[in-house]
DNA sequence: AGCACGCCGACT
DNA sequence: GTCGGCGTGCTC
C-alpha cells in the first residue's frame, strides 16, 4: 500500500532552519489534506504543536520513521499553487521563512488565536423563505388575515419576495418572532442561513461613463493597451506631473482588462487610499471592486478576500498587501506613486510590493505598471535603457500653469532679525491670500517636526532610557515621547539637573500654529500632524472642514502633500525644506525632490494660478532649485551622474545583514563575524563591496543596540545566496545566542 | 526559538 | 544517591 507524504512548511521553524519538512498522512485524513491547506503537526523536541502548511503531496512506499499529521485547519486549500510558489519566491528574495510568507499573505480572519478559534468567520443571516406554492400561501394569507394579522403580513412578504432576511421581515412588518415561528411550526415557512459580505464602505455614487481623455492621456492609453493585447510580460513606466490625469489613465487600462475578461490589481500608497478616490472608481467600476487596506475590520477584510479568491471581485484596490489579492487571470497590476516608502515593509517578511508586482506579472504575463510624477531614480534608469517602456503626460489637466516658485534663504531671513519659522515674504504673500479670500497650505517636514525640550543654563535634554534618542515633547498630550518605543513620561517644572528653566525648541506644527496667529489673530488655522493619535477618518473629516468652510490655512505634515485636490489653494508654503536632504541615505536627494515637487503641486489646482514659497538654509542647494522648477529630467541626469560614483543603485544592489541583542559587545562581536564569512564569499562573486560593520544611526531601540553590514554589486542572486548563508551560519553559532540576526534589501532606515 | 539530554556540583 | 544547574545539539 502507498503511503502519502505531505511536505510541510511549519510555523516554528526559524529562517536557519526552514525548510519543507516531510510527514506522514494518516489514512483518515487523506482525503482533507491538500496542496495549499493548513494543518497542525507535533514539531520538536518535544512534539510541540505547531501549524504548518503543505506544500505538495508525495507518494512513497518506504515507511521512515516520520511524524504524522495531528489534524486538518482548512476545508479548502486557501494557498494556490501560484501562491505557494509565491511564498517560496518570498522566502528567497527577502530572507524569510515560507511560513512568515504564507502568514501575510492570508487575511487575519483565516488565523487562529490562543484557543485556537478563527478570528474572522462566514458571516451568514438569518433567511425565511416560502415552503408553500404562491397559491397555497395566498390562501393561507386569506385565511390568517383576521385571527393573526402579524403571520399574514409576513406571508404576504414572502409571497412578493421568495425568500428575505428574517430581521428585515420583522422590521418591516413589525411582527413578533413568535409569529414566524408560528408560521413554521405550521409548515408554511422555512428558516435557513444564507452567506453575506461585510463590505467596507464606499460612498454610494452613481455609475459614471469612463472618463474621456485628452491627447496625450490618449497616447499613453493605446500604447498601454497594446502591451496588454501582447499577452507578454511587459513593464511600463508612466510619468505624469501632478495633476496630469494619470488615474483617467488607470481606469480606461482597467476597464479594457476587465472586459477581456481578465483581473486587475491597483496598488497606490496608504496615504492616496481616500473616499473619494475609492468614490471614482466605484462609480466605474460598481460591485467588481474589493478593496484591501488595514483600516478595515478582520471580518471586512476576510469577505473582500473571499470574493476576490470566488472570482466575484475582479479589480483589487488596496494598500501593500493587497499585492497578495489571489487574483485569477491578471491583465494588469499598476503601481500608483510608485516611489512612495509605504510599499516596502519593516517588519518580517521585509517584502517590497514593487518586487513581488514584478515577479507576478512576469509569470501572469501581465502588464506592470508604475505610475508617478517623481519616480524612483531606478525606474527611470529602466525606462530609459529600454527595460521598461515608457509614457509621459505632459500637461497638467485644464492645461493649468505651473505654479510661482519663490526659494527664500532664511539664514538670511536671521541676519535680518527674524527668528520665526515664517519668512516676511511667506508672510506677506499669507496675508494678500486671506485678503482675496483664497486659501494657503503650509507644510512642515516630519523630520523637522518634532520638538525637543533642553535646558536653558546647563543643557541638559531628556533621553529615553530604552532607545539612544532623545525624547520629543507632543503637545497634543502634554508629555515627553520616544518615537522608537513609545516610552512617555512628564514634563518636569524645572531641569531635573540644574532647576534651570526648560526651553521648547524645534518648529513643531503647534509651534507654527502659534506663530500664525500671532501674526493674523483673526484669521482661522488648520492644524493637522501624523503623530496626533487620530481616529480613522479623522484625516477626511479636516480636510472636508478646511474645503467646505473655507479656513485660510492649514498647517500640517506629510499627510497635507498628497493627492488631494482643492479648487481655492493658491499658496503653498515649505517650511523646512533642507530637512530630508542630509540623512546620509542614498535615496535622501529623490526623497526630498519627490516632497517638495508634491508639496508644490498642491497649489493652483483650480481655474486660479498658484504660489509657492520655499524655506531654506540652503537656497543654492540643487535639488530644491530642481524641485522648485518641477525640472525632474534635470534631477535625474545629476542624480543618475551621483549614483554612479557613489556606486548606489541602479549600478549596484544593496543587502544589508543587521545583528540586535541587549549586549553590545555580543553584537558587535557577531556582526564582525558576519562581515568576515561576507568578505570571503563577496571575493569569488566579481563586483562585489562589502561595507561596514557599523552601528545605526539610532543603535539602541527598545534596549537592543543594532549593528549593521552593507554588501553592494551587480549579481544580486548570487549575493542573496552569500548573505543567506551568512546568516544561517551565524544563527547557528551557539556563541553568538544572545544576538539575532536578519538580512534585508537595501533598508531605508 | 524551544526543548531534551547529559554531565557536574550540592544537598538529603 | 538524586535534584537541578546550564552548556550543546536538533528540529521530518
Amino acid at each position: 500500500m502507498p503511503i502519502r507524504i505531505a511536505k510541510i512548511a511549519v510555523s516554528a521553524a526559524t529562517y536557519s532552519i526552514d525548510k519543507p519538512y516531510d510527514y506522514l498522512v494518516p489514512e483518515p485524513l487523506a482525503d482533507s489534506i491538500r496542496v495549499g491547506s493548513r494543518v497542525s503537526v507535533p514539531f520538536g523536541k518535544g512534539n510541540r504543536t505547531c501549524e504548518g502548511v503543505v506544500l505538495a503531496i508525495e507518494q512513497s512506499s518506504e515507511i521512515g520513521s516520520l511524524k504524522s499529521v495531528l489534524a486538518s485547519l482548512d476545508r479548502e486549500n486557501v494557498l494556490t499553487p501560484a501562491q505557494i510558489r509565491l511564498a517560496l519566491f518570498m522566502r528567497e528574495r527577502f530572507f524569510c521563512t515560507v511560513y512568515d510568507a504564507v502568514r501575510v499573505m492570508l487575511p487575519a480572519g483565516l488565523w487562529f488565536d490562543a484557543e485556537g478559534r478563527r478570528k474572522a468567520n462566514d458571516k451568514t443571516v438569518e433567511i425565511a423563505s416560502l415552503a408553500l406554492s404562491s397559491d397555497e400561501a395566498e390562501a393561507l394569507v386569506e385565511a390568517k388575515r383576521l385571527r393573526s394579522p402579524q403571520q399574514a403580513a409576513l406571508l404576504d412578504l414572502l409571497c412578493c419576495f421568495d425568500s428575505l432576511p428574517v430581521r428585515d421581515m420583522l422590521v418591516h412588518t413589525g411582527a413578533k418572532r413568535s409569529s414566524l415561528a408560528a408560521l413554521c411550526k405550521a409548515g408554511a415557512v422555512e428558516l435557513g442561513e444564507r452567506e453575506v459580505y461585510r463590505r467596507p464602505k464606499i460612498t454610494a455614487s452613481e455609475m459614471r461613463p469612463l472618463p474621456t481623455l485628452n491627447e496625450s492621456q490618449q497616447q499613453a492609453f493605446d500604447g498601454l493597451q497594446a502591451l496588454i493585447k501582447d499577452d507578454k510580460a511587459n513593464a511600463a513606466l508612466l510619468f505624469g506631473v501632478t495633476g496630469s490625469g494619470k488615474t483617467s489613465v488607470y481606469i480606461r487600462l482597467i476597464d479594457s482588462v476587465l472586459q477581456r475578461g481578465q483581473g486587475a490589481i491597483l496598488l497606490v500608497p496608504e496615504i492616496a487610499l481616500t473616499p473619494q478616490m475609492l468614490e471614482t472608481f466605484s462609480a466605474h467600476f460598481g460591485e467588481q471592486i474589493a478593496v484591501l487596506h488595514s483600516s478595515l475590520s478582520i471580518g471586512e477584510r476576510y469577505d473582500e478576500w473571499k470574493r476576490v479568491k470566488r472570482g466575484e471581485a475582479r479589480l483589487v484596490i488596496g494598500t501593500r498587501s493587497a499585492i497578495f489579492a489571489p487574483v485569477e487571470d491578471l491583465g494588469i497590476l499598476i503601481i500608483d506613486e510608485e516611489q512612495e516608502e509605504t510599499y516596502k515593509s519593516e517588519n518580517t517578511p521585509r517584502y517590497d510590493a514593487r518586487e513581488i508586482a514584478k515577479y507576478l506579472c512576469a509569470r501572469s504575463r501581465a502588464l506592470l505598471l508604475f505610475g508617478s510624477a517623481t519616480p524612483q531614480i531606478v525606474s527611470m534608469y529602466s525606462a530609459k535603457k529600454g527595460s521598461y517602456h515608457y509614457f509621459e503626460l505632459k500637461e497638467r489637466f485644464n492645461e493649468q500653469e505651473l505654479p510661482s516658485v519663490e526659494i527664500v534663504d532664511m539664514k538670511r531671513e536671521l541676519r535680518r532679525g527674524n527668528n520665526g519659522d515664517i519668512s516676511s515674504l511667506l508672510r506677506d504673500e499669507l496675508q494678500s491670500n486671506i485678503e482675496r479670500g483664497e486659501q494657503s497650505i503650509l507644510f512642515i517636514n516630519r523630520r523637522g517636526a518634532s520638538k525637543l525640550v533642553s535646558c536653558g543654563e546647563c543643557g541638559f535634554t531628556y533621553r529615553c532610557p530604552n532607545c539612544s534618542v532623545s525624547l520629543t515633547y507632543h503637545s497634543a498630550r502634554r508629555r515627553l515621547m520616544c518615537h522608537y518605543c513609545g516610552y512617555s513620561q512628564r514634563v518636569d517644572a524645572a531641569c531635573p539637573s540644574c532647576g534651570g528653566e526648560l526651553r521648547y525648541i524645534g518648529s513643531g506644527t503647534q509651534h507654527v500654529e502659534e506663530e500664525l496667529h500671532e501674526l493674523f489673530p483673526e484669521t482661522e488655522i488648520l492644524r493637522m500632524d501624523t503623530d496626533t493619535v487620530a481616529p480613522v477618518g479623522s484625516h477626511e473629516k479636516l480636510f472636508d472642514r478646511f474645503r467646505s468652510e473655507n479656513i485660510p490655512i492649514m498647517v500640517g505634515t506629510q499627510m497635507v502633500t498628497k493627492g488631494l485636490n482643492f479648487e481655492n489653494v493658491t499658496l503653498v508654503g515649505v517650511l523646512n525644506a533642507d530637512q530630508s536632504l542630509y540623512s546620509g541615505d542614498y535615496r535622501a536627494g529623490e526623497r526630498s525632490f519627490s516632497l517638495i515637487t508634491q508639496v508644490v503641486g498642491r497649489s493652483g489646482r483650480g481655474s486660479k494660478p498658484g504660489r509657492a514659497v520655499i524655506q531654506t538654509f540652503t537656497p543654492q542647494n540643487q535639488t530644491i532649485l530642481q524641485a522648485a522648477r518641477q525640472d525632474y529630467e534635470d534631477f535625474y541626469s545629476s542624480e543618475i551622474e551621483l549614483r554612479k560614483l557613489q556606486n548606489a543603485p541602479p549600478f549596484a544592489d544593496r543587502y544589508t545583514i543587521t545583528a540586535s541583542g541587549a549586549q553590545e559587545e555580543q553584537v558587535e562581536w557577531a556582526i564582525r563575524y558576519v562581515c568576515d564569512l561576507l568578505r570571503l564569499s563577496a571575493a569569488e562573486i566579481p563586483g562585489t563591496v562589502v561595507l561596514g560593520p557599523a552601528p545605526l544611526p539610532v543603535v539602541k531601540v527598545n534596549n537592543r543596540f543594532r549593528h549593521r553590514v552593507n554588501i553592494y554589486g551587480i549579481d544580486s542572486a548570487a549575493i542573496r545566496k552569500a548573505v543567506s548563508a551568512a546568516v544561517i551560519e551565524c544563527s547557528r553559532d551557539k556563541r553568538f545566542r544572545s544576538v539575532s540576526i536578519f538580512s534585508d534589501h537595501d533598508p531605508s532606515d
